[in-house]
DNA sequence: TTCAAAAATGAGAGTTAATTCAAATATGAG
DNA sequence: CTCATATTTGAATTAACTCTCATTTTTGAA
């Protein structure tokens, strides 16, 4: 299983020194952050795992909300992109809900620092719930458009549908229930939205064939 | 509308001196937590608040961190007993889920501090929210047993459901929304307990006409 | 009213961390 | 390779805040 260790750190291999440098501070920030919690890290702890002095760290982001939420967007970012990726040729809202549930719980808990900086961000950063709930939103239209899910997509919606995917991760997490959790999480939502327990269970079944298609291990 | 000001100097006035004081720090508390944060609540804002010495407070608390999880589940306490009594002549479990939501909801709403202190300490401390589900977990298990819910009540199902309040109340409290949304929250759960969203309509309906029984003010 | 015990006081010792900036170093275009 | 520019460095500055404890004040039972 893919571990995302120096993601970013990766990703401005080529780049030019600034970019580089702030890919060291967004690695070393997730694993601060994952490890000691976002409200208990030190920018010294930061820059120390990065390798850095102190000062270094006012090159790149204002103070630590900052780095925070620049952390916590990139974070979500690279998820929510790969999971887009995989499902372009899914066209069934509810099928796209179970997949990409069950993706970013999958993503998520194997990438255990990853899930850790993710569910910390969601609760205590406003400005980080606003932003990252575009894929949702997309979804859920199209199932209010197909007539699938019996729903207003608003805010409130999109609130409700992350607080049970971010209640889900936390507790596979925390207690390590890593099983089956994934699954009853998206019936869970399914009939939140409108789906009586019949049909979501179905659609969990066909999510199941689907994953069938690819790779076991298709992150 | 009853505003829970100074509920605990009120609580504790007949007492001595240490639960006075105790009651006037958990008030000045709840005020602080409210104002601010708990993470950026000082102890000197909270005893200067209560027109104490900082010093006293370490006479009652170990630290922020002891107080706060006082103060939390002192609060939610509060709430939850009083919603209990009320519910005292209902049998029906879709029904006390809807009422008790409902005027759950209606309670931390009104009683702004409170609802942002709750908030505030389910999402940031744990030991919160293990210890505070308990009549919650009692009415998943009556409707689990009536055949309505078509659930394993588990510690996941708990959270699950108690996410969706969270998040209903955290949305209520910050955007100003207060109406409507304890309607869709309820029909939320319902759903993910099983209930077909007629049933979940149905059951929305009759709470409506319980409500009627009682006084406007209800709490 | 008395007085031993309980509670409150608040100044200060001790700690910790954020942030700045002049100097040192590294970069990469030409 | 050269050098103007960009970047990093880390010691010093600044600013809090927590928690302790010797002392003072208050309490309430007898």
């Amino acid at each position: 299983m893919a571990v995302m260790e120096k993601y970013f750190t990766h990703q401005s291999l080529g780049a030019n020194k600034r970019e580089r440098t702030r890919g060291g501070l967004l690695d070393s920030a997730v694993e601060v952050f994952a490890r000691q919690g976002i409200s208990n890290a030190k920018i010294s702890d930061i820059t120390g795992s990065a390798g850095l002095a102190n000062g270094t760290f006012y090159n790149h982001f204002k103070d630590k909300d900052d780095l925070a939420i620049h952390t916590a967007v990139a974070v979500a970012q690279a998820i929510t992109r790969r999971i887009d990726l995989d499902m372009q040729d899914i066209s069934d809202a509810a099928l796209r809900v179970v997949i990409a549930t069950g993706k970013f719980l999958l993503i998520a808990t194997q990438n255990r620092e990853w899930g850790l900086v993710i569910v910390d961000s969601f609760w205590q950063l406003p400005r980080f719930r606003a932003g990252t709930a575009h894929y949702l939103a997309a979804d859920l239209r199209r199932g209010a458009d197909q007539g699938q899910f019996k729903v207003a997509v608003d805010t409130f919606l999109l609130d409700q549908v992350m607080a049970l995917v971010m209640s889900s991760l936390s507790m596979q997490l925390l207690d390590g229930h890593a099983t089956a959790l994934a699954d009853r999480t998206s019936q869970h939502i399914l009939q939140l939205l409108g789906l009586a327990p019949a049909a979501a269970l179905k659609a969990l079944a066909k999510a199941r064939a689907h994953a069938g298609d690819l790779p076991a291990n298709g992150f």
